[in-house]
DNA sequence: TAGATTGTTAATCGATTAACAATC
DNA sequence: TAGATTGTTAATCGATTAACAATC
């Protein structure tokens, strides 16, 4: 894998949509693809596409195009998928249950070891093959499991709280669905932020401003 | 609300961090804020703040600053957040339920008025104060209840038989949580797409771009 | 009035698109 | 060889930052 300096975000979010859509291709039996096939599909430009690819390296056959197979495992080694790095998951409520069950967490570089919630109720519980445990262990079990990354789907408070015990343990990568701000508190965390409200309020946004650009009818 | 023309999606992204922002400043009893102390608070600079706000107004005022209570008042008008645009659920599966119970869709623009699931077993229970109805009466239900926006818990498939049967009834605003691409059927459709998996794929690059770039130790 | 901070214009930076030479 | 399509450079477009005049 040569180049990769300094690629942009905008070309990294990419990535996982060219990895799903060439999933599909290959299962489809699709072997040989072109930019500018690739680009209707996915409604980009062919040449944003050659671009992104070529942050990474020359995938493509001049004259053919991209053999399906090859790219897609490319973008595989690109994202890291095969790392399957150990992860911890805080809050077993509506949305960690969904997280921790509706996520192939392997398929997607990671691999679940644990799982903690605060609630009696909760704890105890299996979930996603693993027991729910104590909140109060996940210190010392993170000690010894030596977790890589953490998922917080658990109030801003207990969030805080969280980050600043498993930054101090050495845990530096978090996939955070909670309002506490991990990366202004640890700017050298590398933090990947869901905020399924402010989406619903960008949503909210669209609607309203599409019903007061066309008034009539 | 004068101006406001094309305005980017980059800044409409930014609006309900300052919302939540400017909640918590209230919650704390502070009247008055100035640019740069925002943005010191956000990681962003005083410039793009006052540019965003500039989109909509001039919320301002010159050496005095933003008060508080009057800017989130104004950023939730443009957000649309009154409109409790009403709302229908497909899929009450974990992430489903996840959604309905753990969003205030009437603090983000909506009201949820409907859920819907295939499985007989969760057909009849009931989640977010609704019962989950048999998604086969869905679009009788819809015909009547006239909803504004669909969220779509569900596997791609459902998604795209769905989407079918909504556009035909006129309903035109999704939240997607499907891989399936509603856009690219639906061009005129008003989507705010969230791909968790995408999410997770991102952060593993993330990773491990960070352990590559520093090797040693 | 003096100090502060906005609103807004101009400069810079980065990302996307277009073009085309290299080459399979 | 001719046709196709990449890799890559150059041109354009848009978003962010800087600067400063307006004004509270």
């Amino acid at each position: 894998m040569p180049r990769r300096e300094n690629v942009s975000m905008s070309v990294i979010r990419r990535l996982p949509r060219y990895y799903r859509y060439l999933h599909r291709l290959k299962e489809k039996g699709v072997t040989r693809i072109s930019s500018t096939e690739l680009s209707a599909k996915l409604g980009l430009t062919a040449s944003q596409i050659r671009q992104d690819l070529n942050c990474f390296g020359g995938f493509g056959q001049q004259g053919y195009g991209y053999i399906v197979s090859q790219l897609y495992d490319a973008i595989a080694n690109i994202l890291g998928l095969s790392n399957g790095y150990p992860t911890v998951l805080f809050g077993a409520g509506n949305l960690g249950r969904a997280i921790a069950t509706h996520m192939s967490f392997r398929d997607e570089g990671f691999r679940l070891i644990g799982i903690f919630d605060k609630s009696p109720d909760r704890i105890g519980t299996r979930l996603a093959s693993l027991p729910v445990r104590d909140v109060a262990e996940a210190e010392k079990f993170c000690r010894t499991e030596r977790p890589v990354m953490a998922v917080f789907c658990v109030p801003p408070e207990a969030a805080a709280e969280l980050s600043a015990m498993l930054y101090g343990i050495g845990i530096r990568n978090f996939w955070n669905f909670s309002h506490y701000s991990i990366s202004m508190h640890y700017p050298d965390a590398v933090v990947e932020n869901v905020h399924l409200n402010d989406s619903l309020m960008t949503l909210c946004y669209l609607i309203s401003d599409k019903a007061a650009s066309a008034p009539e009818k």
